[in-house]
DNA sequence: TCTTGATACAACCGTATGGTTGTATCAATG
DNA sequence: CATTGATACAACCATACGGTTGTATCAAGA
């Protein structure tokens, strides 16, 4: 269930900080508030709040209101359309392996036949 | 066999650009030099080549010098690396997935014994 | 309804990034 | 060994990014 083309410059570019990944990570499994969050880092609110942002921005949390907070959740759909653009290069590289092999076989073929 | 220890910060900045990514899959299976690899995009040799040296320093790809030239090719250990990171989630995410059926078996013997 | 707890946003600052052009290095080959 | 094809690097520019502080919005509860 794609909802938008994923935009992979955003996804990985979101990926690329530490701080975030670890919002990420504590979003799979725990109904924090942005506050919450925040207080796990040595920075400001306002930063925390940021890197939650760009988070959403990649699609990789969403936020929900409970009460008055709002809880940060993981989406893991996304993190899996990135795993997917990784398993695509594996899939050339398998492919390419293949022609290799297959090469071989030619020459094996036509030299000691 | 992990020479050095992941940096999950370049690496996914590195594949957060669609010209890098390209280059990634183009050196998958082909051995084109660097000028070869920069005729294919709309932009300056010198941009492409600092593209690459991105990639290199994420250890997504190598150089390897044949002839006059200096073979890119791409290094698939680094990006089975992100994929094992995101792996990572995927396992948290099961495990919360199982705490909650527990959670309801638990529920179901207390309540409907 | 008025307060206030929780979140959002704007403005600013230093540094990093992605692009350019120009020059330097370096090794294969005439 | 001098040339030149191929790559590397430096300097520069505009914009994006990660952090800060301060102010604004917004909905729950006294």
């Amino acid at each position: 269930m794609q909802l938008v083309a994923p935009d992979f410059d955003s996804l990985f570019a979101a990926l690329a900080d530490r701080t975030r990944r670890d919002i990420v990570r504590r979003a799979i499994d725990s109904e924090e508030g942005v506050a919450e969050l925040a207080s796990h880092y040595r920075m400001s609110f306002a930063a925390v709040q940021k890197h939650i942002a760009v988070l959403e921005r990649a699609g990789l949390v969403t936020k929900h209101r409970i009460g008055r907070r709002k809880v940060v959740r993981t989406n893991v759909e996304t993190l899996r359309t990135a795993r997917r653009m990784l398993d695509q290069y594996e899939e050339l590289w398998r492919g390419r392996i293949d022609r290799m092999s297959e090469l071989v076989n030619e020459y094996t073929r036509e030299t000691h036949q």
